[in-house]
RNA sequence: GGCCCCAUCGUCUAGAGGUUAGGACACGACCCUUUCAAGGUCAAAACCAGGGUUCGAUUCCCUGUGGGGUCACCA
């Protein structure tokens, strides 16, 4: 009884895909995958005003990288292609024109022009928008007539007068639609491309598509989308529509045309490449999206899709918009950062590194690796954090930024002779080794450790906050590290007492 | 404005008639501490309003309010 589980995500490619629509694909492939479905990948191309050659590309690119790969579209093919619009003209064309002469479309050659003197005449006499439906009333010969002068219709849906029409969502159950409040909506272009609705119907029908998940934005057409499923006569999908992401401050839709910002004014990204660029992980933009609208339950947050496949049921489907909840962004992508084992994050930061202009050495990014593991949000950050330790050429710090609380330049030198001469003499460089050595200089020195230990820092790596000072100097090396010490120390001759 | 959807801490959410309304992020405090993190502990914080139904409503119904979506030869 049961029709095997068919799922598809249908983007049209204008550029990079936006996390919305991500989110949307997520959903779509959670639900295959738990269902041993097919996830298709159906490319709506049929706005030549928007196309974008190179989108298409970019478009796949994030859609790997977020790791929903699919069963069937472009690239992998599969038996209900092609997965491109563009290249189905001849399926649409066939099914509209059905629908013309079996009395359920008509065709209508209305220009722009009239369309928007419709209009506003209709606005003129405080009428609704909307077409006027002239042409549904058109007889046989009038149509030849108007295609014989070479005339270019576009083809309309006849919508039912009166009554009503119900669409099913599984998640608000029967939505009612007064039939009066609908359009007849164009179905076929005068350029022979179809409209999303027409596509939506003709390839889901074809692609024996079982659920329809797309974004709540939809849920206002659908009436139209049933009268199609009912006038074909087809098997009707299963309707899910899932909640629309809103910006952070819960005031409209996440968009481009209008960034969002965070609570400190930052701008948000919208598009995936954005959050690639900035160093997120695809197993946290994941796990983040997953939980938008959807709960894994036991009150967890924190999963990897492997645990959301096993788990994600449309029932927990929260059907309620939300704002982008950004801040659980950070947290999650620390989470799995630190998640990751050793050789993985390394790979990882690799790519980072060289793309901040270093030259990536392995065995100091192996050592680098470890130190940075807990000390970072995004793969981005770990060029402030501890590019120093690549750099070909060392930069000290400014040397008004080597005294640390409650020292003066005077203190200041005399912690850095006293460090040097122990340092200098021991064997064995390990961070063991010199933790204890510098250490025992405190009480001698009169200071605290983090007063010590800071100003060695900051002679070390040059900066003032970096990764742990012992693991730093074991990494840098006793004779590099005792050549800054001691660069630090001259450099503070300029310093005033 | 018409139509449609939605409504629990600031935010993401759990809850499906009787709960001290739970968790998470962010925020604050404290602990740990070598800077920054991470980790640990604690705190603060919510059922939009008004009517019903009911012995009893956050939960069911209605109305209002608020928010969102949508009204193209774009998807």
């Amino acid at each position: 009884m049961a029709n095997p589980v068919r799922v598809r995500f249908a983007p049209s490619p204008t550029g990079s895909l936006h996390i919305g629509g991500l989110r949307t694909a997520l959903f779509n492939w959670l639900y295959a995958r738990k269902h041993n479905g097919a996830f298709v990948l159906r490319i709506e191309d049929t706005d030549q005003k928007r196309y974008d050659p190179t989108a298409l590309a970019t478009l796949t690119e994030a859609l790997r990288w977020a790791g929903l790969h699919w069963d069937e579209g472009p690239d992998v093919g599969g038996a209900f292609g092609p997965y491109v619009q563009s290249e189905r003209l001849a399926l649409y064309q066939q099914w509209a024109q059905w629908l013309v002469d079996n009395g359920k479309a008509y065709k209508c050659f209305c220009t722009t022009e009239r369309l928007a003197q419709v209009n506003k005449d209709k606005e003129a006499r405080k009428e609704l928008p909307g077409y006027d439906r002239f042409c549904r009333r058109l007889t046989p010969a009038e149509v030849a007539e108007k295609e014989a002068q070479g005339l270019k219709p576009v083809i309309r849906m006849k919508m039912p007068l009166d009554g009503q029409t119900v669409v099913q969502d599984v998640l608000r159950g029967d939505v009612v639609f007064e039939n009066q409040t609908q359009q007849d909506a164009v179905l076929l272009k005068s350029d022979g491309f179809p409209t999303y609705h027409l596509a939506h119907v003709v390839d889901d029908h074809f692609m024996q598509i079982s659920h329809v998940m797309r974004a709540n934005e939809w849920l206002p057409s659908a009436a139209l989308h049933m009268q199609l499923w009912l006038a074909f006569g087809w098997e009707i999908p299963v309707y899910v529509h899932l909640p629309v992401m809103l910006n952070p401050n819960g005031k409209g839709k996440m968009s481009k045309r209008n960034p969002p910002k965070d609570k400190y004014g930052n701008i948000i990204p919208v598009m995936v490449h954005d959050y690639i660029n900035a160093g997120y992980l695809p197993e946290a933009l994941d796990n983040f999206l997953a939980n938008i609208g959807w709960n894994f339950g036991e009150e967890r947050e924190l999963f990897t899709m492997a645990e959301a496949v096993e788990r994600f049921d449309l029932a927990r489907i929260n059907p309620a918009n939300s704002a982008f909840p950004t801040e659980k962004l950070d947290w999650l992508n620390g989470e799995h950062l630190r998640a990751l084992p050793l050789d993985e994050l390394a790979r990882r930061l690799r790519p980072v590194l060289e793309k901040a202009g270093f030259s990536v050495d392995e065995t100091l990014l192996q050592q680098v690796t470890p130190i940075v593991q807990t000390r970072l949000k995004t793969l981005n950050e770990v060029v402030a954090m501890a590019g120093f330790f690549f750099r070909a050429e060392f930069i000290p710090a400014a040397p008004d930024k080597l005294p640390q609380k409650k020292m003066d330049a005077a203190s200041t030198r005399l912690a850095l002779e006293q460090s040097i001469s122990v340092l200098e003499t021991l064997r064995d460089f390990g961070r063991e080794t010199t933790h204890a050595a510098v250490e025992k200089l405190t009480e001698t020195l009169g200071l605290n450790n983090s007063q010590l230990f800071g100003v060695l820092r900051t002679a070390v790596s040059g900066q003032q906050v970096s990764p742990p000072l012992f693991e730093t100097m074991e990494i840098v090396g006793q004779a590099e590290t005792l050549r800054r010490l001691r660069l630090a120390l001259e450099s503070l001759k300029t310093l005033a007492a």
